[in-house]
This record gives structure tokens, sequence and C-alpha cells, in this order.
DNA sequence: CAGAGCAGTTAGTCTATGCTAACTTTATAT
DNA sequence: ATATAAAGTTAGCATAGACTAACTGCTCTG
């Protein structure tokens, strides 16, 4: 299973609904993301497929260990191309926003190196 | 019209082809985007549609007055964040690769600050 | 002037990813 | 305990944007 942009999406969403809250359900994944259920039912469908997540007897779900590894690093992504854009002088809602979608693209050498520059 | 990610490429190699040699026509546009001729030519046929491209009776493509202002747009943001990542120590093929993917997603806002620290 | 080859188009397929409608299943509340 | 509400799934649709196969039509060469 190849992770398109909207898988990490799916992820990412996971694990900060995760750091939230100790039982997260597709419910909340939906709301969160302003996704109908049904599309979330799906995406989540193909996440179990590829073993980035789990869901037990009650439906909660969970990051298997890939799953989190995948989202925290896009969620670091996120963070650091935030951090630098803000630095920047852009507001932090559009400079969260632009991340959301850099994040997704923007190659492991580029990162490194706004890293390096924060 | 609504001009997605891929017309924005579209008009940008355009440009880009245009600057070169005087005629452009789809099957050069296919050989530089590494696209099938169909899908060129039905990218082609949106673009006229929206008013970005004309084709005269040879076949040869060019820009619109709205085409060419959007290809210019496109094109410029390309050229400012693969300078500002080249200037962060990324190297030329990356940072044009990337910029190729970000300059579709960023903000005007973002954009600016951008240009301000060039 | 006929056949070869190149350019462009048409038709139909595929994948990704969203949607609604409608169903099932689970949970809650009287 | 049963009715209702909430959660999840299934089925089918839409759009964007790529593809191949196959056709048309022009141009160029022998």
């Amino acid at each position: 299973m190849n992770l398109q942009e909207s898988g990490e999406m799916y992820l990412e969403t996971i694990l900060i609904l995760s750091k939230k809250s100790s039982a997260v359900r597709a419910i909340d994944v939906a709301e969160y993301m302003g996704y109908s259920k049904p599309s979330v039912s799906r995406a989540l469908g193909l996440l179990k497929n590829g073993g980035y997540v789990i869901s037990d007897d009650n439906g909660f779900i969970s990051l298997t260990p890939l799953g989190f590894e995948t989202a925290q690093k896009v969620l670091s992504r996120h963070r650091i191309i935030t951090e630098y854009l803000v630095k920047l002088g852009v507001s932090p809602d559009t400079a969260s926003a632009d991340a959301c979608k850099i994040e997704h693209v923007i190659s492991d050498e580029s990162l490194e190196a706004i890293k390096k520059n924060l």
C-alpha cells in the first residue's frame, strides 16, 4: 500500500486526537477533518489494510507502530514548517494552513535545511 | 472554469516553452512534462475552454493574456521558492522539484514573507 | 501520387478521494 | 424492553487527472 497525501492527513489527525483523548473513534476523525462518515470509514479501512491503524472491539482506533511513526513524522514536519513560516512573519493561521499542504510534498533535504535555519 | 494544480503546471510549461521557441505544439508540452498526447490534448482543451490558451490553424499553442498572467505568476512563485530553498542550502535540483509542488499550495501571504527574506 | 510517419483527437479505463442515501449495528434513555 | 439516536458500513456517484488503443488527418519522401 502506497500512502497518499490523504492517508498522511488521516494518520496525523488520529495522532492529534490520540493526544487529546485516550479513545478515538471514526466519528471523531470525521468531525475533526470535516469529512463524511463513509469517507472516513473507507480511508480507515485502507489504513488498516496497510497496517497503519488497528481498531478494537469497541470501534476505538489506534495507530500501529508503523502508523505512529508515520504520523509523528508528518506532524513534526507540520510543526517545523509552521514555526518557520511564523518566524518569517506569516500569521500563525496561514502558516499552519500552508504547512498542512507543504508537509506532504517537501523533500527531506529541504526540511532539514529549514530545520537548521530555525 | 476553476484552474487546478495540473492546469497551472500546463500553463507554466507552455510559458517556459514559449520562451525557448516561438512555436509551441501539444507534442512539445507532452514531451516536456512526460505525459501522453491524449492527456495533453484533453488538458489543453480545458484550458482553451477556460480562456487560458488559444491555438492557431497550424496547431500552435499560445497563452491568452489571462493564461500568460497566470503562468507568469506561477513561474515567478517557482523561482522565488527555488531561490529561497537554495539559499537555505538545498541543492538546486531538489529545490526546483520542491518548488514545483509548493508553488501551487502556498498562500500569497507566505510567499510575500519569503520574498521579503530573500 | 502513394505509403510512412508524425500530430492530434476520441473513446474508454483506472486510481484517488471526496460525496449522499440507505442500511446495520450499537448504545441510550424512558 | 423497546424506541430512538448515534456510529459505522455498503453501494453507488462525481471529479480530477493520468493512461492505452485506435482513429483521423497532414506532411513529406521516394
